[in-house]
DNA sequence: AGCATCATCTTGACACTGTCAAGATTTAGA
DNA sequence: TCTAAATCTTGACAGTGTCAAGATGATGCT
């Protein structure tokens, strides 16, 4: 493997690994770019070479984020293909999974650090290409009944919103104990998203 | 009124109105210490007589935040005392405007900072306060047979859940435009709360 | 082949940050 | 009034993002 070049020969994704690493261990607060570059093995100034700032770097790991909530999600809709509620039901619960097992990508992603002047291309359609996934499901819901027929990118928003949101409160600690001894986090967030449903 | 004493009488809350301003101009990223503590006209290190360290200071300013926010929701929502309906809908749109007229306090009072291992009391009691101001105009729409009647707190996190889901994605510009060309935000917020209403 | 160009990586420096230690100054209490 | 505490300043330190300049290796042209 491409272990030993001494160009490196992958440093940009050591770079994110190392990154995504860093987060997982350190958290948000322990991100630099001099400890990426230490753990990937080079100069505190190598990571120049492949992202102009420490912006870009973030949004290369959020990129990656990206992809890897994308996958999952899709993984869990197609498990359900011939069952639109459990669809839904399950693309959600691995949006809530994903968040909760990977809290400090799931934060930075979202952090609004990105899109100030900046585009990020990749970011901007990796995140543009999950939401229209969700808007896949939306759909099928909507035509199986079991969502309410408003235009589906507004409904997506809704579910989406709704999901992002508990999840959000819940990664701040803001979620009463009074709620949390009654329900787990699942039951939860499946209540909020019945709400949703129409009732057949 | 207190300016000009030479112990100057009121730091601490000169330092937290500093940092609101900052972070009104500057944004998170601009907030430091030491510009703070310039702006409030003292030397790099008094802060540290009013606040143990940074993330104290941040907890000032968001138990601040929320303290605004909690007067705005509770005006909004005594407005309309005759009307439950209105008195949800005014209450959340009174925590969007407040969200998009203090993007950048609204984000620190969410940003995760918080409470890992300190508890900073004065936080935790405003914002549990608020969560309950929400329960109470939920109880209020539940007796009015316009919201579900489960335990009023798991309601209050799916409705809260989904306005601060949808307004953090819209900070973050996770909505698409497909979506904001057809509605405003009121629109779209209210189109997500009425999910949760049950129809009459 | 040799050579020049270019990407990649290193070294060194700078201003800025949060925080600690020590000292100065003001206020408050006996 | 004198002492102790609260408040504020000065100075220092390691860590940060980023710029400038140089070293090192790979690539491609002749």
């Amino acid at each position: 493997m491409p272990r030993k070049k001494y160009h490196h020969g992958d440093l940009k994704n050591a770079l994110i690994k190392a990154g995504v690493e860093i987060l997982s261990k350190e958290g948000v607060e322990g991100l630099s770019l001099r400890k990426v570059a230490q753990r990937a093995g080079v100069s505190h100034n190598a990571p120049y070479s492949h992202f102009p700032d420490k912006q870009s770097l973030i949004a290369a790991i959020s990129t990656e984020g990206f992809k890897q909530l994308y996958e999952e999600l899709d993984a869990a809709v197609l498990s359900y293909s011939d069952d639109p509620k459990r669809q839904l039901q399950e693309g959600v619960w691995a949006y809530v999974q994903f968040a909760m097992n990977n809290t400090d990508t799931f934060k930075i992603m979202f952090s609004g650090v990105l899109e100030k002047e900046k585009e990020y291309p990749a970011f901007v359609e990796i995140s543009h290409q999950t939401f229209e996934r969700v808007v896949d499901v939306v759909r099928i819901c909507q035509d199986a009944g079991i969502l309410n027929s408003t235009p589906s990118e507004v409904m997506a928003v809704a579910v989406w919103g709704q999901i992002h949101g508990i999840i959000s409160l819940r990664l701040e600690g803001q979620l009463s104990h009074r709620v949390l001894d009654r329900l787990d986090l699942r039951d939860l967030v499946f209540f909020a998203l019945d709400q949703l449903i129409v009732k057949s």
